[in-house]
DNA sequence: TCTCCTCTCATACGAACGTTTGAATTGTAA
DNA sequence: TTACAATTCAAACGTTCGTATGAGAGGAGA
């Protein structure tokens, strides 16, 4: 076990509370007492609240975008043709959904976290996606419009906007799901994935 | 111009301000400031202000919930035959949506408040989606099932799912979109909606 | 040991919150 | 008009919030 610095807990312990109770319904005097730190201290390495929530999306974000750019690049290496379009959309979908699964590494708290985010309309989040992260996004575009030719660029980019609000929907049902299978949560992780991955594809095979 | 009571002003009120600022960030005093009435009136009309958040919200499912019904209802009548795929799902979405882009009515801003509250996952929404309506949305899933028998049951389930995530989605952008294109607001509604419905139809047409 | 720097701590401040209370106002029926 | 109920109002309560401040703990180098 590993001693993690304040820091760390600190950031934690954030992803932890908001996952469980939303960005709203959480305090710094919370966090920092879950964290065994003291209030100030969220001030000391954060500066100040905004501060210390931008932090804590960033670090899984910049890992979430290089995990799905670095399937696309393995994909489109070696060839010029288009890409098996399954594999793009996994590419794309299994990252996410695998972070999320990941409990050992807090990333299925993330997961959650981020979709609170994305239905709060963050304009943080809302700045990071169109700055730091437009350019995967469109190359993930660009690659399921060449895998679909039978498909308008336009049809492509709704599609495609719907599939990441499915995937969003996914996400935030995994951290606080009401369990109605029998299955284990890593089985149904896996059968979830598969089912949207499946989804996805079928709504950019047909036409119309 | 009607003279709106001062209960109607609140609730009207309330949604404005929560479409805009979230959940979170709204107090009472600055609705009961915009409604123009006193901060006592709203624990006067509904006891306190999670009370008046679900006055708010069952309002308006109600009238979403009883147009779809409605909708299917029709579609049914008369025959015992599966209905058509497309007729179904427009059943389900057009009326979420068309109440998305009835801004004289308010449901514009409404739409982008039950995106929030799902993304939350307010245990309210829960609970009235699980109890009250959950024989409509049972309904349109067997609905959907008879028209798909080349699906299995189950995959039915997972991808009307996955198409009431991208509905949410759509939803909650059209509350706060960032207009990228030229078209009037009624036109990017109807051309959002129409791929939505295709994107959904495509999706469970496709069997993998 | 002494000094310096990083970090943690207890504490305080002002602002904003939801809720309560009792008086004032309005509407209504006798 | 009078009496009574429904509604609206201003004011205050106690709590919680984010932030700021200055003292002190702890380790590293001289």
């Amino acid at each position: 076990m590993t001693v993690l610095s304040t820091k760390e807990r600190i950031l934690n312990t954030t992803e932890k509370l908001i996952s469980e109770k939303g960005f709203s319904g959480i305090s710094l005097r919370t966090i920092s007492t879950h964290a065994k730190t003291n209030l100030a201290a969220v001030n000391y390495h954060f500066g100040n609240k905004e501060k210390l929530i931008e932090m804590m999306l960033e670090r899984r974000l910049d890992i979430l975008f290089e995990l799905r750019i670095n399937l696309l690049d393995e994909l489109e290496s070696g060839s010029t043709k288009p890409c098996n379009l399954k594999h793009i959309l996994k590419a794309f979908i299994a990252p996410a959904l695998t972070m999320s699964n990941d409990n050992h590494q807090g990333g299925k708290r993330f997961m959650l976290v981020l979709a609170r985010a994305y239905a709060e309309k963050s304009e943080f989040l809302h700045n990071l996606l169109s700055k730091r992260y437009a350019d995967i996004i469109k190359r993930f575009a660009q690659s399921i419009q060449r895998a679909s030719p039978h498909l308008s660029e336009s049809t492509v980019f709704w599609r495609f906007h719907f599939i990441m609000g499915s995937l969003i929907y996914v996400m935030a049902d995994f951290g606080a799901s009401t369990k109605t299978s029998d299955l284990s949560d890593s089985d149904y992780f896996n059968l979830c994935c598969n089912e949207l991955i499946d989804f996805a594809l079928a709504s950019l095979t047909q036409s119309k």
